[in-house]
DNA sequence: GTCTATATGCTGATAGAC
DNA sequence: GTCTATCAGCATATAGAC
């Protein structure tokens, strides 16, 4: 075997197992916390012996570190952005669809960064200062030339983000009381084609883009 | 003294520490989570010696369990309920105004509850099964009722409490990301106000009951 | 009721054999 | 790369003096 073989196979298995590690450990930091998830409890969910675990992450916050990045990043990709050049009607149906997609998909996701944020967010400070607060403002301008053309009803764009933000979200976040109302075991895909089609008609209405 | 006086003061010095305990843990909970809040940041944040939390309470758990039962009453007394003698318009509007208030008021009450059910509400379950399951067909019966006699549009009554539940705690849970995207140290009576204004606006207008 | 001292178990992390 | 053995520190909780 030559050493280009070995260095990709090596890298095979090291892929695999972060992959494996950083899934295990996603869905322990949410049910558990960060304090409450321990490396030997990651370790068990992804089967691996202990010093498996911290051999690959070297200590348990570079796990947690790994975990929101990789969290972060797949969530921000599935959503996509708001598309500016079919107005506003088109823009916000898209984005609100998306947005519950992704809720119902990957709820962990949502909820470990819900976490992160309730408690603080002592790890994203920087992530909402920059990144965030900048997005915010460039869609906040762009719904407010809308508005300024008369193409939507005047209501204030930085809460409209956060009303949608919120009610898609809750579906994640909140999935557990969420069933437990409707007497559900799992939601299926006529419960998320039902959500999209109330939460569009509710927001489209409530910003005077339909009737 | 009299035996009687012993005992008032004795219940006095009990229920003033029972207070300042639950009001430290809380924070603790919140900031920390479960796992991560010790008896001994609980006693430090108390301004206490750890035996006595552990003499009042007598493990963590309890303290947890005290912490959230405590929260969840002053949640719904300050809520108050959907009132249905003055019609859709005037009860949405003002159970939105109290959510929003409450959200504002006591972020705290509203995160530690929105932790509980994230992590799978493993001391809740029971709340959500029976009181609040009770609640939301009671409040979505109500609805129907006027969306039957055409007082309003016609929307699923169970999302759009789901919606209004949402919406109004984001403004709690979320704070930390609202004040920064905002770039805002602390919220303010107006924008309470401002909030309030916006969502009753958008919601009843998305439920036909504005023009 | 209050507080110090301490028992007991679990945690993150490391060393080192294979 | 994998795994066993183990350490040092910290957590909850209790015992018992005051």
């Amino acid at each position: 075997m030559t050493s280009a073989n070995q260095v990709k196979k090596n890298g095979n298995i090291r892929a695999k197992s972060q992959v494996k590690i950083l899934t295990a450990a996603r869905t322990e930091f949410v049910l558990q916390g960060y304090r409450g998830a321990t490396v030997q409890s990651i370790a068990d969910r992804a089967e691996m012996p202990k010093a498996n675990i911290l051999y690959y992450f070297k200590n348990k916050e570079n796990i947690y570190h790994a975990v929101l990045e990789h969290t972060l990043e797949m969530w921000d990709e599935g959503i996509g952005d708001i598309e500016a050049d079919k107005g506003p009607k088109v823009a916000i149906e898209k984005f609100i669809e998306a947005k519950v997609r992704m809720s119902f998909k990957h709820p962990e996701a949502s909820k470990i960064y819900a976490m992160e944020i309730i408690q603080g967010a002592p790890h994203l400070k920087d992530y909402a200062r920059t990144y965030q607060r900048q997005w915010v403002r460039e869609k906040a301008k762009l719904f407010q030339q809308w508005i300024d053309n008369g193409e939507m009803a005047n209501v204030d764009p930085v809460h409209l983000i956060f009303l949608i933000w919120s009610a898609t979200q809750h579906y994640a976040d909140f999935e557990t009381q969420i069933l437990t109302i409707m007497n559900r075991a799992d939601f299926e895909e006529d419960d998320v084609q039902q959500v999209i089609t109330f939460l569009c008609d509710i927001i489209l209405r409530g910003c005077g883009l339909i009737k």
